[in-house]
DNA sequence: GTTCTGACA
DNA sequence: TGTCAGAA
């Protein structure tokens, strides 16, 4: 199928499928006119991108992880050995985003809190570890 | 008519 | 990511 049935059938927009193959993620065939080809199975990978993509994954990431899962029906199941580990890792350099956000969260509450009355955010409660 | 690449917001 | 231009 043509980009135009592959946006259809994924609800991914052609710019968004041209721009998974520029990263790496997806590589169709080509028409001699040069329009790209893509197959079922693909599909099926667009899938998997979105949903690695919400699992905060970075496009790089997910070039060298995609090839290391199988379809899961709704989602995703790990097949390469060293892939978990990997994963383990990412979870890790999020958490550590989420602990500079907070930072910046402290910071700003300071900032708001010597402002004029009425105008601090309250303080945010704390979110159990998964 | 549909898609491609490159560029800009 | 969306959108537009210019070409095929």
């Amino acid at each position: 199928m043509r980009i135009k049935e592959m946006a259809d059938r994924t609800g991914v927009s052609e710019r968004l499928l041209r721009y998974y193959e520029e990263q790496g993620l997806l590589t169709p065939a080509r028409l001699p006119s040069g329009y790209r080809v893509y197959s079922d199975a693909d599909v099926d990978t667009v899938r998997h991108i979105r949903t690695l993509l919400a699992a905060g994954l970075t496009t790089a990431t997910i070039a060298r992880v995609l090839p290391c899962v199988r379809d899961d029906g709704p989602g995703l199941a790990p097949v390469c050995p060293g892939l978990v580990a990997e994963l383990r890792q990412e979870r890790e350099r999020i958490a550590r985003a989420i602990e500079d956000l907070r930072a910046s969260q402290g910071m700003l509450d300071t900032i708001i809190g010597a402002g004029p009355a009425g105008t601090a955010t309250p303080t945010r409660q704390p979110v159990p570890e998964g």
